[in-house]
DNA sequence: GATGAATGAGTCTTCATTCAT
DNA sequence: AATGAATGAAGACTCATTCAT
């Protein structure tokens, strides 16, 4: 699944250079720029393997042979594209944090409601947690093992929440207040129903789900 | 904190064996009874270094070395009422959860109307979170080192919601359908604003962050 | 040969700690004194081993393994006693640096005519570099490996070389200038004969290159 | 350094060459001659970085990645020229031996009095210690990694000092006995005092340090 | 000739767990 | 009960060397 979109650890790299003079750290642990066809068909490979492993084992039961042995490359591979076990993991939650971000893009394009749309964004999210149930495990797990890339990921994902209702608030489609707060209500939402229907056990479809849930943003419990 | 409640590993433990024979694994991680006076206070010292330890590090980077040196007592004693690293993690998981759950009982017991009994809920949790922001941090990498007593925490948590608003639908005081996938939202809720605002930073109040978070619950975005 | 004088390493810990306050790294690199006998023992046994590990295959191509494995223990037992290999070499230097301090201790004791002197510490020192040829490779490679040590123990034999002339100028039983290049020069003197004949080849007794070599000292070559 | 006397390596190679038959080691760990002068540019860039490197890390801690990259070529040109990291070292410390050896020969043609001669070697001696500090390290670090090298280069030089005051002898200029054990005390004192004031410290003169440790060489200590 | 990706043996080090005292 | 020494499996990481392009 990583490997569907082969563009994007590049990319991520891309944009973790431009903010690169912030932190030595930062700049030191983004994977090593492949120079030839082979070299970012091997670090794909390691990308996809990682992910694989990191999903089921979660980060201390995977090791660093048994990634490359599922990736197919020699031990010794993995240290040309990445400095260390951390430096990976950070590098999947970034790309993996990116992809959860696309997800609301073209329905906010949309410019629905603003009810409507945490709906559909909830109904998108709900589908991609239950097609990539590794993700969930990695950005979780990510809370112990790459804090910075965690905080950035929720205070990013709030955030753009925070965004989206302000915005409506100010054309006048939200009536009572709105605040910062309500964004963090509505992704720890989303994360638990994620996580209990998509990961936990499928026992509703996310359309239904989301349906649901999204009547306390309609009208709350009442 | 755990030390403060000096029975609860003991009460957890009387708890588990009834459960016992569910699973051996189970069974088989409960920490060891201490015979004398000393030994409990040995076992003590250990669980509060350890909730400690596991707060400040996490479970992998904490050590048993570490925790008994913190607790004072020998390394081998570690064994005297632990099966293992993980044994002990659990307890702490089964110990904290428990704490967790009692929080609500008092204001359960009051029988507001259900948009308030959430509001008191929240308000506690978010208080609680401030004040044990350790315990947070156990329990949410339980995901990974316990998932059983992980899930067992949340399962209750919702469950518990869920049969409270179900009562209060049944009551009359809530006016749309109930579903447990309501609960799931609240408890994500809950849990993300605790993360968020008892934990991380702490920039608002519990009762001002409970109480415009609960505007969700009374009206929705609306 | 370290094993003979059991209480060196300790003793050396206890010096080492006096000066302790001047580097946490060399405080921190110091042998874990053992607590019981058998503990004692074992450090022990790791010391000789290394000793005669270092000693024939020099430092890199030593193993901790390899060393355990010759002392008879585990190899987790080595980091109960020593924090690093460097730091398990850095004991050695230090404890044999101290050793070949002791050699001239005695010698000085008779307070003989300087020139006598320096001939008997260097025939001393002779039989004991044959006797110890091990010695030798380790405190040369602690140039490279240790050189805190390494200068420490140069610097400090050069100053004691120094002070014994300058004391017998001041007794008058030197003629011309004393100076510290004189000190290294003749330290430079006695450890190539150390290494040529002690070491590489032993053509030569001990004490026939001592008379020989002394010759520069009491009338140069003329 | 190494760079300013371009054909010594290709010197050395051709002298080693005709003692080839002597050890298949030996044969074997020859630099490869270039065969273009592209190919001879290389070579000398990979030749004067390794002299830099060896010089500051020393031999363990440099390693041929960064040697080739200091020398700005690819990682695999390296094995064009070298058969291996120990027999760059070995090439790298004949030819230093090889500068060392000339810096004598133009003194020794002046045909002075032998303890002038010792004199002035020493001083030109410790002129080059102090300009080419990165030397020492490495004909040290030989004793350990090239022993062949390293006995070749103190066994010539203590050879050669010992035909100069052997000759003396015969001219009637040295009126005591004449042993290889003084060429070996000369030898050990020179390098002793260049490592003292030529690398570690440079707090005396060159041609001061040479005068006053001449002393011992004219008068002894007496 | 030059390049740099790939390889994997080799090492240090950690740490949960056992057990003799 | 308490102690802490001993154990050794496990895993991250390095780097000299090879080889296809």
């Amino acid at each position: 699944m990583v490997g569907k979109r082969g563009a994007s650890v590049t990319g991520v790299t891309r944009v973790a250079r431009q903010m690169g003079s912030k932190s030595m750290d930062a700049a030191a642990s983004l994977p090593r720029e492949p120079r030839t066809e082979r070299g970012r068909r091997t670090q794909r490979a390691i990308l996809d393997a990682a992910a694989a492993e990191f999903g089921e084992k979660g980060f201390h039961d995977s090791s660093i042979v048994s990634i490359t042995q599922r990736a197919g490359v020699a031990l010794g591979s993995f240290y040309t594209y990445f400095e260390s076990k951390e430096a990976l993991f950070k590098a999947l939650v970034l790309d993996m944090s990116e992809q959860v971000r696309q997800l609301a893009l073209p329905i906010v394009a949309e410019a629905l409601d603003p009810v409507e749309t945490e709906l559909s964004v909830l109904t998108r999210f709900l589908e991609f947690a239950r097609d990539h149930s590794e993700i969930y495990r990695i950005i979780d797990e990510a809370e112990f093992v790459a804090p910075d890339a965690w905080r950035a990921h929720y205070y990013g994902g709030a955030g753009r929440i925070y965004a989206r209702i302000k915005a409506a608030k100010e054309r006048g489609e939200i009536a009572g207040e709105v605040d910062e707060i309500h964004a963090w209500a509505i992704i720890g939402m989303n994360v638990f129903l994620g996580l209990r229907y998509g990961v936990l056990e499928r026992d509703r479809s996310p359309a239904e789900v989301a349906a649901i849930a999204n009547q306390l943003l309609q009208r709350g419990l009442r």
